[in-house]
DNA sequence: AACGTGACCCTAG
DNA sequence: ACTAGGGCCACGT
């Protein structure tokens, strides 16, 4: 046999486990508080992985807008591991990552989370 | 199939 | 103590 290369028929669409992984985690972070893309990078396995998770969390922001299937993601509750807003620049407006964050009670201060590390959320230690 | 990219993190001097 | 550079993982074309 030849292997025909049959792709399943109905094969589906099964989203980049990865990126919907990321997805779901973040939607699991509680307003008012926030993680980084280090934690959940560690948290999925992908230990230095955090990178694709930035990525992941910017296509997810695309898909919940082509996608309306799914729910939206709380990228805003995301940050780096210095508990800065990397990604505001990614959101439709270079303020709407503070504003949500501020909306939900998280001060923001020079696009710092204020007490980053009171409001951190470990998805390893809080989800265990 | 390979290269380039990207909302990062870590280690070294 | 601070700054600089490289590395890693997954996706898109």
């Amino acid at each position: 046999m030849k292997k025909p290369a049959t792709p399943p028929p109905a094969a589906p669409p099964q989203e980049r486990n990865f990126f919907h992984d990321v997805h779901q985690v973040t939607r699991l972070v509680p307003p008012g508080r926030v993680t980084s893309y280090g934690a959940i990078a560690h948290y999925l396995g992908s230990g230095r992985g955090a990178r694709t998770v930035g990525y992941a969390l910017m296509a997810a922001n695309l898909d919940a807008i082509t996608l309306q299937n799914e729910p939206p993601v709380p990228a805003h509750r995301v940050v780096n591991r210095l508990g800065q807003l990397t990604g505001r620049h990614h959101f439709p407006t270079p303020t709407a990552m503070q504003e949500r964050l501020e909306a939900e009670g998280v001060r923001v201060e020079d696009d710092t989370v204020v007490d980053f590390e009171k409001l951190f959320w470990n998805p390893a230690t809080e989800l265990e």
